[in-house]
DNA sequence: ATGCCGTGGAAACCACGA
């Protein structure tokens, strides 16, 4: 089973690309994040005349995240990430499809640091911790994907030195993150590239897709049952160089079938 | 060091992104 992660930076702007990357690469689930649209403006019927189910929670304006299945049967379970009933941003839906529990997340950008968008990134982190040991404890097949708005490390940015105070960055952001997999998560791309430079972000302007200045901010994290199942990985990096493509590139994980 | 580009929504500019 093949499940990809997709910011796409505005569904119905993506959308083209967005169809023309499912026929391609045929993710048999897809993440995505930022759709940008309000619950009712979601091309549903598009993604549908495209062969796939989708749930998603929209929002005006921004954020707003979905679940894409192919020939599956999608069974929500949740679309807020638990632990703040005030926090309005769209910004985690998760689901079962075929056995597996798919988090599909857009972490905030928490830009300026300090603040207090960075305290809302450091919280939300907070509450993603929680949610995710409860994950754990569970002992169920789990990925958390999506934009993490994070670099773990040094081999994940271009220039590391210019971003060391950058919110996705700092210590405290990559100390979140760390913790976070340091529960018993798996990070798939460095399972299977340990030591290659990945990059799943490059800014729109001064051609940094063609600089390859980019960053490594789109992960699968995956439970101690899906680690063992990890066949592949990878990011369709040549999707970054479409047409009114989105800045992100996808990111996708192989799985084994379950026996 | 920077929003130089891009999107959406409102209103011919602004917020936001990373």
């Amino acid at each position: 089973m093949k499940i990809a992660t997709y910011n796409v930076n505005g569904v119905n702007g993506r959308l083209p690309v967005l169809l023309r990357w499912l026929k391609e690469t045929s993710p048999d689930v897809a993440c995505l994040q930022e759709l940008k649209a309000p619950q009712e403006n979601f091309p549903e019927q598009a993604i549908l005349d495209a062969g796939y189910k989708a749930i998603w929670h929209g929002q005006k304006s921004w954020n707003g995240v979905a679940i894409l299945a192919k020939d599956r049967e999608i069974t929500e379970v949740c679309r807020a990430l638990p632990g703040d009933p005030e926090d309005e941003h769209s910004r985690y839906i998760e689901a079962l499809v075929d056995g597996i529990t798919i988090g599909c997340l857009y972490l905030p950008n928490g830009n300026p640091a300090p603040g207090p968008k960075f305290d809302y990134k450091l919280g939300w982190f907070e509450r993603l911790k929680i949610h995710a040991a409860g994950l754990l404890a569970a002992d169920k097949p789990v990925v958390l994907t999506g934009d993490y708005n994070v670099m773990p490390t040094e081999l994940d940015v271009y220039k590391p030195e210019r971003w060391v105070n950058d919110a996705l960055f700092r210590p405290e952001t990559r100390e979140a993150f760390k913790t976070l997999v340091q529960q018993g998560w798996t990070d798939a791309i460095r399972k299977i590239y340990p030591t290659e430079v990945i990059y799943t972000f490059f800014d729109y302007f001064r051609d940094a897709y063609g600089r390859n200045a980019g960053l490594r901010i789109d992960h699968f994290l995956l439970s101690p049952h899906l680690e063992k199942r990890l066949l592949a990985a990878g990011v369709n990096r040549d999707v970054r160089g479409w047409e009114k493509t989105s800045d992100h590139a996808p990111v996708w994980i192989e799985l084994k079938d379950d026996e």
